[in-house]
DNA sequence: ATGCCTGAAGGGTTCAGA
């Protein structure tokens, strides 16, 4: 199974290019953000191209800003939409919603981006994070919470760490929220699967930011051991964030193996062979 | 350049994004 995230940064704007990516990458589950919009424009829009990919939809969303979705060609059952305890700014936006897809319960979220350390805005957001680290308390075995978190991990998430002082998705009140929603059990797949490389899922569209990998890493695939152990393939889709009319953010990818069910039978490894490389079917940039 | 692009709403410009 291919699990998908990315912050379209409109899906009115990106609607050519998230279709070509669709037929290119064949993604089994697509977690979007930034969709900016309502549900029955963003039904109007797409819901026939999706329908005849066979995507299911399960949309949260609200005109011109904010805007999640979820799409999934293998099934996607017990939506919801936003979570218990949600905060508002000062009313509840459309940054989460949830569905079951192929035994798998993934949260596609647009953490509140916080604006500036001093703001109710900053406060907002990690209000958020809070509230939805609580939500997942008695989270299934397999689950994914993926998107936007709009906070980066480490200093070695942004390209260059004292330009980022003082300012929001690299705050200490972040990063603490951020290894709190993970102490759920949530591993960040990414980082895993490339420890030491330069990774970005993010570039500013001004002065040349993307051509000169000048980014940030605040586009997450965060999974329990029941999904994270199945990992086969995970990486950073920069193909999708060059050309004309791009997203601001690049899609993150995972590839799972099949869930161990028992159709299968153990899964024995061959005597005294090493165990097999996980599949790298792509640098990361 | 302390918002250098981009998107959206709404109105001839402003806000938001990270």
């Amino acid at each position: 199974m291919r699990i998908a995230t990315w912050n379209v940064n409109s899906v009115k704007q990106r609607a050519p290019r998230l279709l070509d990516w669709l037929d290119q990458r064949q993604p089994d589950v697509v977690c979007l953000q930034e969709t900016k919009l309502a549900d029955d424009a963003f039904i109007a829009l797409l819901g026939d191209e999706l329908a005849a990919r066979r995507y299911e939809l399960a949309v949260h969303g609200q005109a011109s800003w904010n805007g999640v979705a979820i799409l999934s060609r293998v099934g996607l059952a017990d939506v919801v939409r936003g979570f218990p305890g949600e905060p508002g700014f000062p009313q509840v936006e459309a940054r989460a919603v949830t569905a079951t897809c192929d035994g798998v319960r993934i949260t596609s979220v647009y953490v509140p981006n916080g604006r500036d350390p001093e703001s109710d805005h900053y406060r907002y957001k990690l209000e958020w994070l809070a509230g939805l680290r609580d939500s997942l308390r008695g989270r299934p075995a397999a689950t994914v919470v993926c998107g936007d978190l709009n906070v980066a991990p480490t200093d070695d998430d942004v390209f260059d760490p004292a330009s980022f002082a003082g300012h929001t998705h690299v705050t200490e009140p972040e990063r603490a929220a951020l290894v709190e929603l993970q102490a759920l059990g949530l591993r960040d797949v990414m980082r895993e699967r490339w420890p030491d490389e330069r990774v970005f899922t993010f570039w500013d569209y001004r002065a040349g930011m993307f051509h000169k990998d000048l980014g940030m890493r605040i586009d997450l695939l965060l999974a329990s051991d029941a999904v994270a152990d199945r990992v086969a393939a995970t990486w950073v889709d920069r193909q999708a964030r060059k050309g004309t009319g791009p997203s601001d953010h690049a899609p993150v990818i995972m590839d799972l193996d099949d869930a161990p069910d028992g159709d299968i039978g153990p899964v024995v490894p061959p005597p005294s062979a090493p165990a097999p490389r996980r599949g790298r079917t792509s640098p990361p940039r």
